[in-house]
DNA sequence: CGAATAGTGTCTATTAGACATTATTTT
DNA sequence: AAAATAATGTCTAATAGACACTATTCG
C-alpha cells in the first residue's frame, strides 16, 4: 500500500456578474509567482481549520467586500492535476460565484489589480494555471443551471423587474427571448417569483418588482435553443 | 497573510448498480481506524503524480475489478470540512461510479470486506466519516441526470433492450412509467439510442436491441413525479 | 396625443400522458 | 390457441412559441 501524499489546497472563484449589458468575470492580475502579471481567477489557500464554503466565502469577500449574505456561491469542481501548479501538488476546489450590481473590484492581498472583464473578450487572454477550463466550466454551469433554478435573481439586485429578469437570461444565454412569453413563464409557476406589490417606473407603464420565491427551481424549466 | 495548510486528500466513490431489482450501493467494511469496522464507501488516498480521475478509477478497480472503459465515473464534489476526519485534516474528492451487472465485489487494500447494500436499507447503518451525506448527494445526482441524460445505459451491460432500460429509471427513480410512452421517448429522440439490427427474445415477442447513441442528453428530458 | 414599456389574451403546433391496438414470439 | 411481451397508433390535455392587443406611465 502506498503513502498518502501531501497537498495544497486552495479555493479559486468564477465571479460571474452582468455588468454594463454583459456578462462579465472578475479577474485579477496575479503579483507573485507562479504566473505573475498573468490574469487568473480570484482565490487563494485554504486556511487551518476552515471549510470549504467559509474559504470561498472569504476570498469573495477580499476581492470584492461582498459577504456571503448577499452573494449565490456554489461549489463548482475539483481541479487536481499533477502538473497544474508548478510549485508542487496544488488542488483546487473551485466555486462558482454569482454577484449583483458589484462596485469596483478592489485589489486583494496577493492580488496586484482587479478587473471585470466580458466573458467573450477572456479567450484573447493567457490565464494562469488551469483557470480558463475552469472559467469555462463556471459559465456552462451558470447557464445551465438558469434553466431551471432561481439563479438569474442572484445577478440582481432586489427586489426586480420581469424585464430586468429576462435581460439577465438573455446576456448570459445570447439570445433573445420573447417578453410576453418570458413574462407568462415566470410568473406562472408558483413560489419561483414573490410579487412585492410595489412597482418602479422608468419609462411607460410601472413594472411590479419581484423578488426570488421560496421554490428556487422552474418546473417545467425554460429551455434555451439547442 | 496567513500561510497555507497542507492536506490529505482521499477519492470516495459512490458505485451505484442495479441489482435484483433494485438500486445498491457497494459499500466496505473498514479494516483500520478510524471507524474501523464501520461500513463506508471505497476510496482512498490520492498517490503522488496521481489525477483525480487516475486515482478514482483505481480505487474502483481495486474494489470492483472494473476497468474503468466498462464504468461510467464522474466527479460528484470535494468535501473538507475541517472536523470531517479524526486523523486530521483530509479533504475527500467524491466521485459517482455507474456500473452494470457487478459480480460479487473483493476486498481492497485496507477495506476488510464488501458488499453491495440496496440504498433504502443504509439508513439503518451507519456509515463512517460524512459517507452518509456524500451517498446522498451521489443518488439524487443519479437520479437528476438520468432525466436529460443517456446514463441509464451506464447501468446496463450492451447492448440492452428498451425494456431494461425503462427498468432502470423505474428502479432509481421509484416510480413507474409507461411503457409505451417510454419507448416512443427515448426512440424518438434522434442519436440517443443506437439500434444495432440485433433482437433479443425472453418471452413473447422479441425485443430491438440498443446501445447508447452518440447524442448523450435527452432533449427534451424525461421528467419524473415532482 | 404619441411613444414607450408592462402585461394579458389568442391561436397553433408540439408534447406528455392515458390507453387501445397490432405484432411476434413461446408453450 | 393462449399467454406474454414488444411496438405502434390514437385521443386529449397541457405547454411552448408566435404574435395581437390592452394598460399605464411620461413628455
Amino acid at each position: 500500500m502506498s503513502e498518502p501524499v501531501p497537498v495544497l489546497l486552495t479555493v479559486d472563484l468564477v465571479v460571474l456578474s452582468v455588468r454594463a449589458d454583459d456578462l462579465q468575470v472578475l479577474l485579477v492580475r496575479r503579483g507573485i509567482e507562479p504566473y505573475a502579471d498573468a490574469w487568473a481567477l480570484p482565490g487563494g489557500f485554504v486556511l487551518d481549520g476552515e471549510d470549504l464554503p467559509d474559504a470561498a466565502a472569504r476570498e469573495l469577500a477580499e476581492e470584492t467586500g461582498f459577504d456571503r449574505a448577499r452573494v449565490h456561491v456554489e461549489q463548482l469542481a475539483t481541479y487536481g492535476a499533477a502538473t497544474r501548479d508548478p510549485r508542487g501538488r496544488v488542488v483546487t476546489v473551485a466555486h462558482l460565484a454569482l454577484v449583483s450590481d458589484p462596485g469596483e473590484p478592489r485589489g486583494g492581498s496577493d492580488a496586484a489589480e482587479a478587473a471585470w472583464v466580458p466573458v467573450r473578450e477572456v479567450p484573447g487572454r493567457e490565464l494562469a494555471f488551469d483557470h480558463e477550463r475552469i472559467l469555462a466550466d463556471g459559465i456552462e454551469r451558470a447557464r445551465a443551471k438558469l434553466e431551471y433554478s432561481a439563479l438569474g435573481a442572484a445577478l440582481l439586485g432586489s427586489p426586480f423587474t420581469v424585464a430586468e429578469l429576462r435581460r439577465v437570461y438573455e446576456i448570459v444565454w445570447g439570445e433573445s427571448l420573447d417578453p410576453r412569453n418570458f413574462h407568462r413563464k415566470v410568473t406562472g409557476v408558483a413560489g419561483f417569483l414573490e410579487p412585492t406589490g410595489e412597482t418602479r417606473t422608468e419609462r411607460g407603464r410601472p413594472a411590479a418588482l419581484f423578488t426570488a420565491g421560496p421554490a428556487g427551481v422552474l418546473h417545467p424549466p425554460i429551455t434555451r435553443q439547442r
